[in-house]
This record gives structure tokens, sequence and C-alpha cells, in this order.
DNA sequence: TCAGTGATGTCTGTGACTGACGTCAGCCAC
DNA sequence: GTGGCTGACGTCAGTCACAGACATCACTGA
């Protein structure tokens, strides 16, 4: 028998967003969590930066799946049609089951400034990863930018509205939806301000 | 003679920034920033609700500024229209004499990862706004929240290359390039992914 | 003249984080 | 099988961001 159950920090995210969402993520000190799976806050602070990051653990893999979206995409389509191709392919993280859990997720994160602030910094280091990749792909300094900031904030909006919306919505369903609010937006403007 | 010098908020913010640009963030404590103007950390803390706010004290003029734009855009502009008219209205604030000073600013805040979550914040509740100004005048919801989550995004796309561009060139050209390759993008884009 | 106001200082406490160092089971070489 | 190495953990002490409670005192208006 090893000397140490395996999966600490798994342990310590459950305990964490349990903890959130009762006492709330401020009334929740480090020590109580750490305590609450028997370990010490020198040992949970060993394995997340800080307080905030371990409502974010494992989220590099969506990310992840995201460029290797981008990747995949055929060489033909457009920088803003290869992004929502890869969002799209993001469903199997978003799938119904999981959807109560990401509720509580979410409702921990809105209820706390700090948490939100650390979310949207996640959202836009995705950003600045998104334009790499299609750079890597060919597609203009510029364009890449305009089309990564864009992508991720199709992004938030999309799964807000699937976490938010009771009825049964795939998440594919409504990041088609809201990709082509914003086309249908853009035909309606002008180039020139 | 009063008894206190006016501006105290401005005197600190001018001295933090200072400060943080010489020593880092991170390496200067909100005590000296108090003590460099003859102040107490105490009383650092009540002008600010935390150490990274100094940084963005006043900032709220522009987010008026943006939501005046959008109320005074003309009636049959369409949503992306009306919020690229109303960024092109907020020249004034970056007029090429405070171009080096929002340098300076930027460099700090692009060296430290808890400033950028607080610019980030910054923006996603400027995005917030907007989108309620959108709603006020009569935009979808749906289409009220796109807009107004790709126009911050074309804001601050805009920002970081009129600070970053040597050359001289205008703000409202900066949005007016970067909103005019958005369109151009979602002209090449297919409605359904 | 005198009570009220507002910006400040002082004191004290909590909690997030960090560096240095000690502990100890499991593994590996010899 | 013995000794050393490693990795995950505990312990201790320290810094700093913040916050509550209370005192101070120039200025103000009645």
């Amino acid at each position: 028998m090893a000397r140490w159950e395996p999966g600490t920090a798994e342990r310590l995210q459950a305990a964490a967003l349990e903890l959130f969402a009762t006492r709330g993520y401020e009334r929740t000190t480090a020590t109580e969590i750490a305590q609450s799976v028997g370990l010490t806050e020198r040992t949970f602070f060993r394995h997340f930066q800080d307080k905030r990051e371990v409502l974010f653990h494992g989220q590099d893999r969506l990310s992840e799946a995201i460029l290797d979206g981008v990747r995949g995409a055929p060489d033909d389509a457009s920088p803003l049609d290869t992004v929502a191709h890869a969002l799209c392919a993001l469903a199997p993280f978003f799938s119904p089951e999981r959807r109560a859990s990401s509720r509580t997720r979410k409702a921990v994160v809105d209820d706390n400034p700090a948490l939100q602030e650390r979310e949207l910094r996640k959202l836009a280091d995705l950003a600045v990863l998104l334009a790499d990749t299609l750079r890597a792909r060919g597609v203009g300094d510029l364009a890449a930018t305009v089309a990564a900031q864009t992508g991720t904030a199709v992004f938030g909006v999309a799964f807000g509205r699937w976490v938010r919306d009771g009825e049964e919505r795939g998440f594919a369903e409504v990041v088609t939806e809201v990709h082509g609010e914003l086309l249908a937006l853009a035909g309606r403007a002008a180039p020139v301000a």
C-alpha cells in the first residue's frame, strides 16, 4: 500500500468545490479545505499556486482539445469557421450529465469577483494560444488575433447559455446559434465606421 | 490652507505607477506607496479597495464616455456599428500626448498577471454595461450580448495596437481597422458551422 | 463657542502565501 | 539486506494584503 493516496489534487478540488458551494468562497480558508481531506495548508499550496486555482485544475485538457480542433479543421475553412468548428468539437466536455456540476461551479465563480477574474484570465490565455495556432496555419497576424478574441467571446457566451438554459440543448447547438448571431450582426454592419 | 492637500487618490496613483514601473508591482508594498506621499498604509486602503485598484482610478469616465457614445448613435445604426461608433468617439482619451504614459502603464500591467486579471474584469464589466445599454435601445438579448462582447474585444485589440505602434496612428483609425477586419472575417465565414 | 464632520493615524487581527528544514516510506543499487 | 536517494508531506516562522475599532484634530456652521 502506498504511503499516500494518489489523486491528492483531485480530492482537494472536490472538497474545495463542496465547501465553496456551501459556505462561500471567502468564508472558506485554505486550511479548512486541506484539513477536510486530512492534509495541511502547506500541502494545499504545493498543489495549487493559489487558492483560486483549485477551481481550475484540469482545465488545460479543455484548451488542448480546442487547439486540436483548430489544427484538425479543413485547410480551406475561414478563421472564424475554424474556431467555431473547434468549439463544437468540445461537446464531449459539456455533456448533459455534466451540466449540473458545471452549474454549481459557475454559481460559485459568479458569486465571487476574484474567481471571475481568474476565469477571465484563463479565457484570455486561451485566446492567445488560439491566435498562435491560427497563425501557425497561415492566418495573418491581425486576422488571427481578432478571430481568436472573437472566438473566445463566442465560447464564453455559449457556455453561459448552455449552463443557464434548463431545456435540453446540446453545447454544439448553442455554439452554432451564437456564432450565427455574430455573423448576422456583421452582415448588418458597414465596413467603415 | 486646508488641513490636507486635495487629490490624495491622484497623488497615490502617480506614486504607485512610478514605483511599479521602477521596482515592479510585487516588490512594491502598499505601505511604501503611502509613505512616499507622506501617508499611511491604512489611508491607502481607504482610497482604494485593494492594491491593484490604484492603477484603475478614474477609468469609469472612460466607460461613461463609451456608453454615451452608444446612446448618441443614430437610431438606425446596426449594433456592431453603434459600438464601433462609440469606440471611435473615445479618441480624446487616447491622444498622442497620452500614448507614452499609456505605454508605461500597459508595460506594468502586462508584467503582472494579477493586474492583467483586474484589467480583464474591468473590460468584462464594461461589456455588461454595454449590453445593457444596447438592450435599452431595443436590441435583442442575444444580439446585445454578442455585440457588446465583440465590441470590447475590438476595443482591447485596438488599444493594444494603438499603444504598441510607434508610428503615428490615431485611435479611431486603429478601431476602424480592427472593426473592418472583423467584418471581413465574418464575410468569409459560413452561417452554419 | 461649541458640537459635528471628515480625512487621517494607531493598534490589532486574520488569512493568503512562501522559504527553510525536518520526516519517512518506497525504490534502487550494490 | 543495507544504505542512500527521492518525493510527498509536516512544521515553523515570516511577509504582506487587507479590515475593524477607535482616537485625533483642523475646519465648518449654527
